[in-house]
DNA sequence: ATGGTCACG
DNA sequence: ACGTACGTGACCATT
């Protein structure tokens, strides 16, 4: 028996685009409403067994009703460009599940659908969130409507609407009485739902209505009279086509359950819509396969090994192939030559498994061989889980964090896990999954020219940076416990005397408790406001300052309490038993390519204010050595001169010339030497506004000027500098005909927010294009000069120890006796790591005992 | 978990 | 008409 689903689109992807939040994929495309739709459409499928689906869709509206739609259908709200965009990529995956699409100049989804149901004389499911359809209701068809947007769907058939008192016919007939405002038929003005039924109960039609129009009362009887010509414009309005000029075999309609091809994977693979991927099954996989390449392929099962023996012949398998990949997150997995092993570890409790340190210790030959290949997630993580077994990680081939980040920098994996189901990967242990990903984004890595990035630089770091963290930075407990001191009671004088003028007491860190006390019981004048509130942060606070004694009292509170939170409190107990602090930096964390620095965060540590540079005096060189630091002079001002190729700027910076006050003489059009000092913190800004994808408020905020004021010195700055203009202009030219920018080593980030409909995201976009190529390249600089010096310091046998990375700036623990040595080096290392530029790279350095004297 | 704030480059 | 500098992480209060 045949059952034909003809699905209203139009209808139905509206619904669920209003029912659904606006989902969008990592690459801004939208995907809310084809998630919805095809939700429901294999919900029906589920339901109803269909042996034909046909998929129509509304084009223009016909001609022959154009000056009906003028007045009415016209003013429909356009389709947002969110829902709008969804329309091509949901056709291409109705396609490729082989259901027909069906749509015509000149005729709107229900035109059709009513033509072809009453064309084919089987059983028919008209699916739709539009009532009109009902009237299409006949032996053969019904209707299944959408409710509570798409999630539940209501039955109906002639038995139903007659139950409602209504034959199909007569929902034209409503229509045309009571209007419909989703559709904009306007119907007769102050007649609802209750007065047409009535009144179709007794004249059946709209026509019965007319004609018996004097034996209606009063008001009503004026209303219909007024508003004859709306009720039978309303009527045409709502008639549906059954006549229009399709033509369709049934037979081209037969819809082929799955397994899908994997043309529809791949496609919503692409829209990561990977809830209706995981319910489906496609071509070619069972059910705990999965495909790499469009091939199909089995996991294999895992073998567990509980015992010696069993590992041994684990360890003879690894020996004999030569590479093998591991995981030592949930449980220990290991994978070789296409083989899995589950290595189970003994558990206290019952003492079956192996016993964990035995088992390093079986493995540490293998970690530690120079010619075995090893293939892991997160290795410098691996590298301190062996240390804790004295066992060293030699060899890694591939990490498959780091490659994943370089494929896509704005993904931001926490686990193993996440990255699994970011690539669609079945059920399986671990290690045979990171055994396949690395397949995948070796692929991934060629498409995009990121193979060497990957392999001599960011592969090669991770042991530098394994080195640094193993290090650490020492601190000086006295100087901690010092300031602590002092901070604590300062702290609790200024805490009395802020109570005491609010006149109450409360939690001063507490900003909405603060606001309340500022704004409301002290009366004083508000400033920006945040998503919750009057904002209190410490431009509103400076504006008020001499408003009311409190507020200077506040301003140093709130200083002191984040030194002594975050600096002291927050680090004292992460110092080890050498007094040292081990930070993590995470390499695959920024969208730009920096490190980032955790537990503690060594990047952060004060210095602009005076409060500041005593937190810094803390951080020591350990036992007998001392700090060398050096750091890039502008070294993002000088790639712009480098890419852009600005000559006078290039000028300035291979002649050692103070580039913001050239900057300034140039934009205010004085000679150098009559720049005063305000005028070069003004270029300055600019300068590095420039860098942050300039706007005018941004400059305006920063200087505290007028939005006019920075907008023209914003200009003055591209008049002088008109490469510099070019340069940023075809960074974002690049960006939204590529989808992506890169850096110097070619690292890339996307940027989807370029395609966004929302002026401020796309305009971020354009600031982001032309910021990352800056902010990227100089990290690759700084990454390639940390991997030349850690050559070099253990080429030459120093005992000098690289311990940190500030962006541009690099931290070495040196002996004594090493330390002209060293400095040399590490500004050589620095300057000349480049050799191809046009522009001089120079870094600054300096020594001392601690890390505020050493810079 | 999220937002506000503030430390750094 | 609208809201904006780029990149991070930690702490605190609040939900």
């Amino acid at each position: 028996m045949d059952k034909l689903i003809l699905l209203d689109s139009n209808s139905l992807i509206n619904r669920a685009y209003y029912a659904l939040p606006n989902l969008t994929n990592h690459s801004g495309q939208y995907t809310g409403a084809i998630f919805g739709y095809l939700n429901m459409l294999l919900k029906i499928v589920d339901t109803y067994k269909p042996t034909h689906i046909i998929a129509t869709f509304d084009r223009k509206a016909p001609t022959f009703r154009k000056e009906i739609y003028d007045g009415y259908k016209a003013t429909r709200k356009p389709m947002p460009h969110e829902l709008a965009s969804q329309l091509a990529p949901l056709k291409e995956i109705i396609k490729a599940m082989n259901i027909p699409i069906l749509e015509m100049d000149g005729y709107e989804a229900d035109d059709i659908i009513g033509t072809l149901a009453k064309k084919f004389k089987v059983q028919t499911f008209i699916v739709t969130g539009d009532k009109d359809s009902l009237q299409l209701i006949d032996d053969t068809t019904t209707v299944l409507l959408t409710k509570k947007g798409i999630t539940e769907i209501a039955y109906y058939d002639e038995a139903m609407l007659k139950s409602e008192g209504l034959v199909p016919s007569q929902i034209i007939d409503l229509k045309s009485l009571m209007g419909d405002s989703s559709d904009n038929i306007p119907g007769v003005a102050g007649v609802g739902e209750k007065t047409a039924k009535d009144l179709l109960a007794k004249y059946n039609t709209l026509d019965g209505v007319y004609e018996h129009i004097d034996e209606i009362k009063g008001k009503l009887q004026e209303k219909l009279v007024l508003n004859k010509d709306m009720a039978y414009l309303s009527y045409e309005l709502a008639t549906i086509n059954t006549h229009s000029p399709i033509d369709i075999a049934l037979d081209e309609a037969k819809f082929i359950y799955p397994p899908f091809s994997g043309e529809v994977k791949r496609l919503l693979k692409n829209l990561e819509l990977t809830k209706i991927v995981d319910r489906l099954q496609f071509d070619g996989e069972s059910e705990a396969g999965g495909t790499l390449d469009g091939q199909a392929f089995e996991l294999p099962v895992s073998q567990d090994i509980d015992n010696i023996e069993g590992l041994n012949e684990v360890l003879a398998k690894i020996l004999m192939h030569g590479e093998f990949a591991f995981s030592l997150s949930k449980k220990i997995t290991i994978a070789v030559d296409g083989e899995c092993f589950n290595i189970l570890i003994a558990d206290n409790l019952f003492g079956e498994g192996i016993d964990y340190n035995q088992f390093i210790s079986a493995m540490k030959g293998i970690f530690e061989s120079d010619k075995i290949q090893k293939i892991c997630y997160d290795s410098k993580n691996a590298m301190h889980i062996l240390e804790q077994n004295d066992t060293k990680l030699c060899n890694v081939k591939s990490d498959v964090l780091l490659k994943a980040y370089l494929v896509d920098a704005n993904r931001n994996y926490k686990s193993e896990q996440e990255l699994f189901n970011a690539y669609n990967l079945p059920e399986g242990d671990e290690a045979i999954l990171i055994y396949y990903i690395d397949n995948i984004l070796d692929k991934e890595l060629e498409e995009r020219n990121l193979t060497k990035l990957y392999k001599e630089l960011e592969l090669p770091l991770v042991y530098v940076l394994y080195d640094m963290e193993k290090q650490g930075f020492k601190v000086d407990l006295n100087i901690l416990k010092e300031l602590d001191d002092k901070y604590t009671k300062e702290l609790d004088s200024l805490i009395k005397e802020i109570v005491a003028y609010a006149g109450k007491p409360f939690n001063v860190n507490s900003t909405k408790q603060l606001a309340s006390v500022l704004f409301e019981d002290l009366g004083l004048k508000t400033g920006k406001k945040t998503k919750t509130g009057y904002s209190t942060n410490v431009d509103v606070l400076n504006s008020i300052k001499n408003q009311h004694p409190i507020v200077p009292l506040i301003l140093r509170q709130r200083e002191l309490a984040k030194l002594k939170s975050t600096y002291l409190d927050g680090i004292l107990p992460m110092v080890d038993s050498n007094h040292k602090i081990h930070t993590v930096f995470k390499q695959t964390v920024t969208a730009t390519g920096r490190l980032s620095s955790t537990e503690p965060n060594l990047q952060n540590i004060p210095i602009r204010k005076p409060e500041g540079k005593q937190i810094r005096k803390m951080f020591v060189a350990s036992q007998g050595n001392t700090l060398v630091c050096a750091d890039y002079s502008q070294i993002e001002l000088r790639l712009m001169a480098e890419f852009s190729g600005d000559e006078t700027m290039l000028n300035a910076f291979n002649n050692n010339i103070d580039i913001h006050a050239t900057t300034a003489s140039k934009v205010f059009g004085v000679p150098l030497e009559m720049v005063t000092p305000d005028m070069r913190r003004q270029a300055k800004a600019v300068n590095f506004g420039i860098i942050y994808g300039i706007s005018d408020f941004g400059l305006s905020e920063d200087l505290g000027i007028s939005v006019y004021k920075a907008r023209d010195f914003i200009a003055g700055y591209f008049a002088t500098y008109p490469k510099i203009k070019q340069y940023m202009d075809k960074c974002v030219e690049i960006a939204k005909e590529k989808g992506y920018v890169t850096t110097y080593l070619n690292r890339r980030r996307e940027i989807p927010e370029l395609k966004s409909s929302n002026y401020n995201l796309r305009s971020f976009g354009e600031r982001v294009a032309m910021n990352m190529p800056l902010q990227g390249s100089a990290s690759d600089i700084i990454k390639m000069a940390m991997l030349k010096v850690y050559d070099t310091l253990n080429q030459k046998k120093l005992k000098a120890k690289l311990i940190m990375q500030v962006h541009d700036e690099l931290i070495i623990d040196c002996p004594l006796d090493e330390v002209e040595e060293v400095k040399t080096l590490l500004v050589d290392c620095m300057q000349n790591i480049t050799p191809d530029f046009k522009v001089k790279l120079v870094a600054e350095c300096g020594s001392g005992d601690n890390w505020l004297e050493a810079k």
